[in-house]
DNA sequence: CATGAATGAGGATTCATTCAT
DNA sequence: GATGAATGAATCCTCATTCAT
């Protein structure tokens, strides 16, 4: 649906620019070019609206970070394409770690837990699961990849978002040549 | 100054709780024991209380951090003390994390963006710097080794606070050394 | 709009009732039968509220003021009624003055005080220019005119309404004699 | 006393400039450098304060307009000097007409309003009527007299001080004049 | 006399939500 | 489907006043 797209995309980029408690429904709306009783005609609350934005947006996530992918290629190159996938896409798509990351930040998380995918970790995990069985990395704990894997890369697109610095490929490719040598069998 | 202390511990909670918009000044005051005018008295707005509050946090969390450290001791021993620190003192006082989470994650952080430092990352920094300077980690910007090390433990923390994997002593050892061997000479 | 109007009415009344800090929006609300957000829906703050209303009485007033006012008239005739159209209206509608003078006497008046009327005075004023013209009155500056025109009517209703003297017919005919003495050629 | 005073002098400065609900007592103590605790060492409440500010007022006001004034002089003398004093004196010191016309447009003057004076209008008429007695101006009610001093005094300075116009010392002696040709006899 | 930290009732304003059109 | 006027509970903040020092 044409306005379902437009009140997401108008959601996140407030979202973005003015925060959670500083984007009313009203504002939406506005920005969405859409009267506020349409919104209240797709999303049952505003509640409601932050969750689907939330499946939204992982599942735009997850299609970006994949969208190469392929079992055909060798694992070392995966991993490294995967890794760059997820900076890439959340550095040039900052509204979406920003409301990923207010939303996991917020009590809608707890919500959001059941058995629920987080932000295509579990792809994440499952992939980095074969690269165990493949031989290709370390003995370990899915939990403990993950967590190497997913922390480097929020915490770059973060330092790279707020300006603290601008990494370039050939910084990218150093980070992850250090998680590698650290994962790697 | 007592009333101020007690405010912050209010705050810290209410908003690890109920979120940003989930704590209400009446209920900061409430929780404080203090009227609200209290919290007028000592700041000017509820935003200057946030700011007051991150500052607060930053100096708690930096003082536990290095609490132990010494360079007397051996780098590779006061890499892993610190980041175990770093992690500890998050998985004890989730509304640390929590309240720097959702402040980081806010428009609330341009403001506090000047020359300040971040949740004791600077210090860190420095820490890693004197690696190199030693001679103990690959010559790598400092940037791409606080990535490193930052970036796993916050991972390491939410994992654990979100109730996704409880990590035991044996595991964070796993991924300390998974990125001391990244990062190592 | 039918609720600007109740709005308005019960804006006035409250204020000359229990003037401008005794008048919270709450009770010029329920006054008016509307909710407190209805009004925000018509005007942006209390202060919008306030400078609207300020326009709706001036108009009002100068539409009573001149409603029988015609340049065929001769000028003495229509001096007179226009003074006691304009003691008239204020003494039946006390909450008229009351909320007028509160604005004029309040900071308020600066921000209206641009190259925007007030109070019908200046219709007074060309009225006055007239006389000098038609030759009925003397040659004076309209700014010393204006001043005993209205400087008197004013005073006149205040003292009338503060119950310091009831003005019969006969005496506002005196006030009106004593002027005119002043001013005819 | 010396801090009675200042804060007098502080409450009439703010209120000139920021209105009645526009200064605190925090702020008319700060700005009269006491501490809020002195100024309810002084008055009751802040209404005490702002009745006997008005006193306080009306007796300055009283004491410069007839600061010269003598039984000795020809009453159109004295007329003209009093009008002048008025009229003087409120340009001089627009803080006493923006408070006292503050108080008079608002529920205070009702609670003011015993047998107690207003503005020094009773020394005023008391002052017209003498004029009756002698036989220099007509015999009309002292009210009408009144009217037409104080109306006439009050709205030339309103006049000047919103700076619609700057009455210049012959513009104010035609006014004189004009009111004078009104009531002499 | 003088202070100013502490109080909390009260006021302006916001904003999620409803519903008649 | 779509609209947006209307609602009023909830929030931030102010400020007159108190009282222990």
């Amino acid at each position: 649906m044409d306005k379902v797209q437009a009140i997401f995309k108008s959601t996140l980029r407030l979202i973005h620019q003015f925060g959670f408690h500083g984007t009313p429904m009203s504002q939406i709306a506005k920005h969405a070019d859409v009267a506020i009783g349409t919104i209240y005609h797709y999303f049952e609350s505003k509640d409601e609206l932050i969750f689907a934005l939330f499946k939204y947006c992982k599942k735009e996530v997850a299609e970006y970070i994949f969208k190469d992918d392929s079992i055909e290629k060798e694992f070392k190159e995966r991993f490294f394409a995967l890794w760059l996938n997820f900076v890439r896409f959340y550095i040039d798509n900052p509204e979406y770690l920003s409301f990923l990351d207010q939303f996991y930040s917020s009590p809608y998380l707890q919500q959001a837990l059941t058995n629920e995918t987080i932000c295509g970790q579990d792809h994440v995990s499952a992939f980095l699961h074969e690269g165990v069985n493949a031989g290709a990395v370390k003995n370990l704990d899915t939990n403990i990849l993950s967590v190497v894997f997913i922390g480097t890369a929020v915490s770059t697109v973060k330092r790279h978002l707020h300006s603290l610095h601008q990494f370039d490929k050939k910084s990218l490719n150093h980070i992850i040549e250090v998680i590698w040598d650290g994962i790697k069998k």
